[in-house]
DNA sequence: CGAGCCCCCTGGGTGC
DNA sequence: TGCACCCAGGGGGCTC
């Protein structure tokens, strides 16, 4: 599941791959992707140029020729990647983009959950979303003052941090990582984080994240980069999927449970709600 | 405004 | 071997 490491990784890798490239036609094989039949996608997006792509929380943005941006949730499983011209897709690839010099892009989705719209550069930032987005969590755009503002709901934290409003870019595993290097519990209120916690978290989040990018991203079920290649982070992973085994730190076996129906494994004895 | 729930989807796992 | 079920989950949208 793409968080924001995974989404910078295929930004990094999508980059190198198409950038300077020409869209010259495209064809759609599950209209929900995209909100338009193959013929009115391709009438809006034939024929520009692949800029730059940037990156805003979880969401790619493929600025194209003529002021017009491409912006691309992957969601749960959604994949670019790149083949020769004429490449046969599968079953699971759900857009094509024909590009010069004989490459194909496509975009691969077994869910079917990945969203992606092509919307003038002006209205980007109104697109939903992205529209009420928090700030990207590194050290310049993430500061303690403003978590002091922000973190008033008495909402529990892990839901909390999954809201994208309120810090863009953490997810499911990124969520209960980080809690537990902070050694906060995931149903802890938000507005009862004493100063030193918020630090400690923000320190956690922007660190956090910042490895998992240098390892390519965490690679569960599905995830590889635009290269194929499967992220690493998945072995640094503290407590994501290792619900019945031992804390790193205490010894205690991990437990797991339902938080905003969310699948959440913590430590009982590190992570202790107050 | 916030909490809770539904919905979108399919592959993989489990139980019989 | 096969069938019926259940589960995972990001985020928009809905109701209360």
């Amino acid at each position: 599941m793409p968080e924001l490491p995974e989404v910078e990784t295929v930004r990094r890798g999508l980059t190198q791959l198409v950038v300077g490239h020409i869209i010259e036609s495209v064809e759609v094989r599950w209209e929900k992707i995209v909100g338009l039949d193959t013929a009115a996608f391709n009438q809006q997006i034939a024929g520009r140029t692949i800029e730059k792509i940037d990156r805003r929380g979880k969401y790619l943005l493929f600025r194209l020729s003529g002021e017009k941006t491409l912006v691309s949730h992957l969601r749960m499983e959604g994949a670019y990647y790149t083949v020769p011209a004429g490449t046969q897709p599968g079953k699971h690839d759900l857009v094509t983009f024909h590009l010069d010099q004989a490459v194909d892009l496509f975009y691969r989705d077994t869910r079917k959950f990945g969203r992606m719209k092509l919307v003038a550069n002006s209205d980007v930032m109104r697109v939903a979303g992205l529209a009420t987005i928090g700030p990207e969590p590194t050290a310049d755009t993430l500061s303690l003052e403003y978590m002091q503002k922000e973190f008033l709901h008495k909402t529990a934290i892990k839901p909390f941090l999954l809201d994208q409003s309120h810090i863009a870019g953490l997810g499911n595993i990124y969520v209960d990582e980080t809690l537990w290097q902070a050694k906060i519990h995931p149903l802890q209120p938000a507005n009862s984080l004493n100063i030193e916690q918020l630090e400690t978290l923000r320190m956690c989040i922007i660190q956090e994240l910042a490895r998992a990018t240098d390892h390519h991203g965490t690679t569960v079920h599905s995830f590889t980069t635009a290269f194929g290649h499967a992220g690493e982070f998945q072995n640094e992973l503290q407590v994501y999927g290792r619900v019945g085994q031992p804390c790193y730190r205490c010894g205690a076996t991990l437990v797991k449970i339902k938080v905003a129906q969310r699948g959440t494994t913590f430590c009982p004895v590190c992570q202790i709600l107050h």
